[in-house]
DNA sequence: GGATGTTTTATACATACGTTTGATTGTTGC
DNA sequence: GCAACAATCAAACGTATGTATAAAACATCC
């Protein structure tokens, strides 16, 4: 088993990566206890042994999943986002959200990739182990603190620091509920997730993170 | 075995309920694949066989703690939401919201049912199995439809119909995501989910959904 | 080319699983 | 009291699980 630095992860050693790029679609798409080292290997084309030999046990295998795959693809989510707000000139409100949105809906990911990699953190969310805090460590907590100085700084500035909190929560809860509950609205408005629909999710969140319900003209706030 | 109409599922057969119960219990907090049914014998105090002759198998028991525990508490929700909006008198796009976002964070649950109840659909959500297609076209679509009729009539009316599902799937994201990532938000924002963290997410959910990030001040949309 | 260290293999182990069975207890109507 | 039915029980079934082991195959270096 080697434990060197690894500089580059991918190619290091064949079987391992197979195990892992199969684990993770598996533990995606059934969850952890539904999928067998048995399945795993079977599918990774290797001996039964292979996981106890390169990862110790399961449980090892599933958080070496999200150390080696995961936290890598949150990285190029993250980056594309960054990237994407810098070229986009102006930090306005506007632009974060746009930026944001499309990189988690339109972003540098596969459909296959996005789909793992949701259905994997959907799975932490709902009941945490310890991947949950590498996780939210690394990827959620400075992603969060990115977003928050940012929109600070183009917010109005008497804003208190709970009341944006729960805003960039909000957004993140658009971005992501368009991501994990493809089922339910593809099926209530008819609409695959292509490019086109893809494409208005994301102006529908930028709308929607500015003006609300766009009920001003009847109403005003509470 | 019992398939008479049963009037009122409780108190008809006490084993039966306790397995119900402590399998929803135990479906929620751990997953269906986690979960035996000698754990949840055990849990109710009954024999291992007991299931198979009650429920026939442990597939079928787990559609039915969705029929006759999920769906009920579901349809609770939707009762206190709409009480709540006729109690509220005007029908307006922020008493709508109001009503949504109180009727299920702050509605009728004890937070123990609230946590099961969540827990439940966000795994079916993840990996939806036979019981999704129930709970979709007995409490999402119905509500989802009411939601649309009542907002269409609030709102400008020159909506398209798309425009206003997203509209309508934004404000659900909020309210599911501020119940669904409580680790998270509780981690990241400091507060424990207690009765006055729950009004003021509700106050957040109603004003975000009219005013957005409230940055109309230092820019126009897009 | 033989020694050394790494990876793969086949096989075994103990335990846990969902389900079935057949006997036993409890309950109801007569 | 007894027949008919419903519910519970202990025990067993075959299969699948995670993990361990020891032998085999492979690689590398002197």
């Amino acid at each position: 088993m080697d434990d060197s630095i690894t500089l580059n992860n991918a190619k290091n050693d064949p079987t391992k990566d197979r195990i892992l790029d199969e684990a993770e679609a598996l533990f995606a798409l059934r969850g952890y206890d539904a999928v067998s080292i048995r399945k795993i290997t079977g599918a990774a084309n290797c001996n039964l042994a292979a996981v106890n030999y390169h990862f110790g046990n399961k449980q090892n295998l599933y958080l070496e999943v999200f150390r080696s795959r995961w936290l890598p693809r949150a990285v190029r989510i993250q980056k594309c986002f960054r990237e994407s707000l810098a070229a986009n000139g102006a930090l306005t409100p506007s632009t974060v959200v746009e930026s944001l949105a499309q990189a988690f809906i339109a972003g540098p990911l596969s459909e296959e990739e996005r789909r793992r990699h949701h259905q994997l953190i959907s799975g932490e969310l709902a009941k945490p182990t310890e991947a949950f805090k590498m996780v939210a460590d690394q990827a959620f907590r400075p992603l969060f603190d990115s977003l928050f100085e940012d929109l600070r700084s183009v917010l109005p500035d008497d804003i208190e620091e709970e009341r944006l909190a729960l805003k960039i929560f909000s957004v993140f809860a658009m971005v992501l509920y368009f991501n994990f509950a493809r089922p339910l609205i593809s099926s209530f408005t008819g609409c695959d997730y292509d490019a086109a629909f893809k494409e208005r999710l994301v102006d529908h969140i930028v709308e929607f993170s500015i003006n609300g319900l766009g009920a001003k003209s009847k109403e005003t706030s509470i």
